[in-house]
DNA sequence: AACTTTATTCGACAATACTCGTACTGGCGT
DNA sequence: ACGCCAGTACGAGTATTGTCGAATAAAGTT
C-alpha cells in the first residue's frame, strides 16, 4: 500500500477526529456498563466489532441492522456514554470501536464475556 | 463433628431443602445476567455474599439492607430468576447463596468482576 | 390455638427505558 | 447553491422496572 509522501493525514498515528463525548476511565461503572449489555442488540453491536473489526472503527450501516435510524442512533449512544464504545465523526459517518484498552484495564474479563456471548434464538 | 447414626438428614452429603425454582445451566442467558447486575443494591447483594459468605447461605436479614421487606423480596427474586442466586427455605428463612459453580463454568470471569466491584459514593 | 417472625403477593404509583416517525443538522458532491 | 446522505433531536406511545404499603402465607414458639 503505497502513499504519498505529501499525505496531510500521515503525520502521527493519532490523526483522527476528536472523540465524541464519553465517560473518562475513571468514571465507568461497572452498573452501567451491565446495564447497557443487558440489551441484546446492544450486546450484539460490541460483539460484533469485538470479533468482526480489524483494529477499524465502523459506521452503523456496517452492523446491518434492521432498525429505523432514530432506534441506533439511540443504541450507540448509550453504548458511548456507558463507556463501552468510542465515536469519532468522519465526514458524514460516525464510526465505533470499543475502548477495549479502557474496558481491560478497568474491568478485566468483561470483554471476553462478550466475545463468548451465544444469542439464544427465539422459537419462530 | 460427631452425629448420631440415626440421623434422618445426614445419609447425604446434601440434606438441604429443595431450591427455589430457578433456570438450569443452559437457560442461563448473559443479557438477563447483565440486567440482574445492572441494578447497584443487586450487585452489592451479590458481590457480599462472594466476599463475605463463608460458604454458607444467608437469609436476607444478614445483608443489613435498609428498605421495606416487599423490596427486598423483589430484587431476590430478581437474582434468583436471573440465575445468580440459589434460594432454599430454612424454616422461616428463605437463604440465598450464589450459584458460584454454575456461573464459573457459563461465564468465566463474570463473577471476578463482581467481586471487584467498587461502588461510587454518592456525594452527601 | 394464639402469637411472633420471615418473607410473599398484590396493587398502585413513579421512573426509566425501548421503539420509532418526523423534522432537522452538518458534511459532502456537483 | 442545491440536493444528498449519515446520523441526531424531539416527542409520543408503550412497556418494563423499581418502590413500597397493606394484606396474606407459612413455619416456629409457647
Amino acid at each position: 500500500m503505497k502513499k504519498s509522501a505529501l499525505s496531510i493525514e500521515s503525520t502521527s498515528p493519532e490523526n483522527l477526529p476528536s472523540p465524541l463525548p464519553e465517560p473518562g476511565i475513571e468514571e465507568l461503572q461497572l452498573e452501567t456498563i451491565m446495564g447497557a449489555l443487558a440489551d441484546p442488540l446492544r450486546l450484539s453491536i460490541v460483539q460484533k466489532l469485538l470479533l468482526e473489526s480489524e483494529s477499524y472503527d465502523h459506521a452503523c450501516s456496517w452492523f446491518g441492522i434492521d432498525r429505523p435510524k432514530s432506534s441506533l442512533t439511540h443504541h450507540f449512544k448509550a453504548l458511548r456514554e456507558a463507556g463501552l464504545i468510542r465515536q469519532r465523526q468522519y465526514g458524514l459517518e460516525r464510526r465505533s470501536r470499543v475502548r477495549t484498552e479502557d474496558l481491560d484495564a478497568r474491568f478485566p474479563g468483561l470483554l471476553d464475556l462478550v466475545k463468548a456471548w451465544r444469542p439464544v434464538k427465539e422459537s419462530g
